[in-house]
DNA sequence: TTAACTGCAAACCCTTTGCACGGTG
DNA sequence: CACCGTGCAAAGGGTTTGCAGTTAA
């Protein structure tokens, strides 16, 4: 038997809140954002349903240097990442990067790679970036 | 006044460790490794010296993403990663970036960037690796 | 001698788990 | 009415800190 998922109010608040905050957040944040709509929301409902909805593919986990993995919906994946050192947030970056290739000696197989940029952001906030390499 | 360090036994084994490990290492690793020069080392003591070396830049952190930082001589320091989805080990890039620049949107100030490779190693390990953009 | 360093244990922070209760289907 | 999901609290794992004793200079 497979398991079989309920809709739940805390479910669809947390969800909402990952889907507006539309950048990679993380655990508290989330539950900073949804508890707007369910007060009483406890973490580890956060942690249990971020886990759930990876599993299920509803949810992408960003992993990024040197800081816990936040979470977005799929729809707005990209692995290249624009971190921003001042305020600690982070955006999708789409870097142009189709006819790159990295050589590396034949003992290592190369499965995936990612470009993680760091700075600062001084106007008004993007969540979706396109970005070009020359 | 500044604060003036002292030569130990444990802050030397812990600067061997990570010099003969010669790629980035994380905390319980250190302590694995020192610990067969000095016995009673506490994990503690680790954290310490770890974070007084990185101060005084004997040591470098390196932020990977998904997973805790680790450590290295700055000598070995490369922005650039490979690392094997098998057996958990990081290894130094050397790549070839030179000529290559990132166009961001006018609001970012690109600082640093960072590539980082996901694979396997099928042969003998290497610890400094020179790879190639193309 | 004295001030930094160490080991141990306790304290923290983040994440996971156990359990009784409440809510979905 | 099953049984999944929730909130709370406790338990884990990793990192930091307090403290008394130890050691480098």
């Amino acid at each position: 038997m497979t398991k079989q998922f309920r809709d739940t109010k805390q479910r669809f608040a947390i969800k909402r809140a990952i889907a507006e905050a539309n950048r990679p957040v993380g655990p508290k944040e989330i539950l900073a954002l949804a508890s707007k709509e369910v007060p009483n929301l406890g973490i580890a409902t956060v942690y249990r349903n971020i886990k759930t909805m990876v599993e299920q593919k509803e949810l992408d986990a960003v992993n990024l240097p040197g800081q816990a993995d936040r979470y977005q919906l799929p729809g707005q994946q990209s692995k290249h990442l624009f971190i921003c050192e001042k305020t600690d947030s982070v955006f999708n970056l789409d870097l142009n990067l189709e006819d790159l290739k990295i050589e590396l000696p034949q003992d290592f197989k190369l499965k995936s790679f990612q470009v993680v940029c760091f700075g600062e952001i001084t106007g008004k906030k993007k969540t979706k970036i396109t970005a070009a390499l020359k």
